[in-house]
DNA sequence: TAGACGATAGCCT
DNA sequence: GGCTATCGTCTAA
């Protein structure tokens, strides 16, 4: 793919699909889990740019998971998980990374899910530039453009990698996603057919690791891990 | 208040 | 596959 692709569009010209609505963040947390695969997550920068990803891997936290953050009651940091539904709860872990997750279930019933890996759709150049603030406009060798390309594939790759892409941390923690004025939401994106969603256990965690409560796409060459 | 731990990722062997 | 950077959060004392 050439590196220089997304970097003309103009951004007023985007027709942006529509928020998805709360109701959605309703449907039961795994259900919300699966029926994230495909859809569009959109991030509007301070500088007014707009980047979209596609997203292809998810995975379940829900109130009686042993490895949700709220499983203990709530605190200042679980707070927004026990909101409304349909917010983003962000929360940094190993002290370096920062993960978006959409808050699931009614308010009171602390569930979200976690997003994992994007593949990055408009303005992927943004995203790029996010992940490595050292452009250079010089052109790119045949190995730099390799060297690129294979970065693109994975800088929304991992729930680390994309907040980093997207340039999100605490201050998006609590966002509404289902307000297209707002910097970071999610909308409406494919169909997924059912035989393209892999179901399997999820990453990085001890407890209740044995949960098969993470979804990605199969064909997708952007999921974390498989 | 101190110490342990963690929903990760990059680098090295 | 192993090691480790690095810090917010929680728990125990």
């Amino acid at each position: 793919m050439p590196a220089s692709k997304d970097t003309a569009a103009p951004q007023e010209r985007l027709t942006l699909p529509a928020p998805l609505p709360r109701d959605f963040y309703l449907q039961p947390t795994l259900t919300v889990a699966r029926a994230l695969l495909g859809k569009t997550l959109v991030r509007r920068f301070d500088d007014g740019t707009i980047a979209t990803g596609r997203i292809v891997e998810t995975e379940a936290y829900t109130t009686d998971d042993p490895a949700c953050h709220a499983f203990r009651g709530i605190t200042p940091r679980t707070r927004t998980m026990f909101g409304p539904p349909g917010h983003a709860y962000i929360h940094m872990n190993y002290g370096l990374h920062f993960c978006l997750n959409a808050v699931c279930a009614p308010e009171g019933c602390a569930e979200a899910v976690l997003i994992r890996a994007i593949e990055p759709g408009t303005n992927a150049a943004r995203l790029f530039r996010n992940y490595y603030p050292v452009e250079t406009t010089a052109p790119l060798s045949n190995d730099e453009q390799e060297a690129r390309a294979q970065t693109d594939r994975t800088l929304g790759a991992g729930p680390g990698r994309l907040t980093k892409a997207l340039a999100l941390d605490r201050a998006a923690e609590a966002t509404d996603l289902t307000d297209p004025a707002n910097p970071v939401y999610i909308a409406d994106g494919t169909e997924v057919p059912e035989d393209e969603i892999v179901t399997t256990t999820r990453i990085g965690i001890s407890k209740g690791a044995e949960l098969p409560w993470r979804y990605y796409i199969r064909s997708s060459r952007f999921v974390s891990k498989r």
